[in-house]
DNA sequence: ACTATATAGAACCAATGCAGTCCTATTTAG
DNA sequence: CTAAATAGGACTGCATTGGTTCTATATAGT
């Protein structure tokens, strides 16, 4: 398992069309038509991805949606950031500590470092990257440079 | 978000603690007892733990659970797996297309090799590296020789 | 042989979270 | 002024998950 949500695919395959023509405004209903989803979902994806501030929207006739940055400046990670949260893989991950093993637990800190190797693998992996037919392998290397 | 499931944690928390001793063979009980977990949540895990073939078990009057395996020759990745199943961020990264997206969905490849590049991640820090006070950085480089 | 202590495996229940819908503003081009 | 859009909620049915319980089986010690 460990999947993503099903509306945080949907998100990605949304960013990535727009991806394609990123000038371009495109409404809800017209995205929707285009990718067999259901009109309200990719409204409520949509706005989702507004109000992460990736998204720049135009309201009226006529208005609709546009990438608020290049293909390249928006990473997986800000989209399935933008739809999920912050990305914490155990609970004990994202401080506030109601983790009920907290004493003698030595398996946090090595969690935190997992979860920062999965960021930077998802932060790596650009709309312009994933708009490509075919995907660069992925170079999580030189991690400890991107460790506090 | 994207986190593992609460009781793919206490498994992880558990593996550690017996790959602290590995000879040593533990009831549930005393697991249970030790973590703080309730006693049949334990028991449970533990049982899908030894069908994934990670544990040992003796039945019995003094019978318990110990490792399949040296610590070092079990990663995260397969206890993640032995409880969550099989690893696919994606509805269609696990074959079967199932995804209402199919035609012209660009995306699919590249999930799957972000997919892939997780996947790495996870079976790059054992039980060993776990119980471990403070894990090395996670270095997934040369993500290539690993591809197919 | 009997009993206490374990695991083996399945069935079961409650609750949380998610996918999806709907409704009511608000904005803007014509 | 109207039609076409977005903005931002509230709401609901369902699936998954966390957790429990029950029965069967194996084994060490007496």
């Amino acid at each position: 398992m460990l999947r993503i949500a099903k509306l945080t695919d949907y998100a990605t395959v949304l960013m990535v069309r727009l991806a394609r023509e990123p000038g371009r405004c495109f409404s809800a209903a017209q995205l929707a038509d285009e990718l067999g989803v259901p009109q309200p979902t990719v409204a409520k994806l949509l706005k989702h991805l507004l109000r992460a501030h990736l998204l720049a929207s135009a309201r009226g006739v006529g208005g609709g949606y546009s990438l608020a940055m290049a293909p390249h400046a928006i990473s997986v990670a800000d989209v399935v950031g933008a739809i999920e949260g912050p990305l914490a893989l155990t609970e004990c991950a994202r401080g506030k500590g109601n983790c009920s093993l907290e004493r003698g637990c030595a398996t946090r800190a090595n969690w935190q470092l997992i979860n920062r190797a999965l960021q930077v693998a998802l932060q790596a992996v650009s709309l312009a990257d994933m708009a490509r037919p075919q995907l660069q392998p992925i170079h999580v290397q030189a991690l400890q440079e991107k460790m506090p």
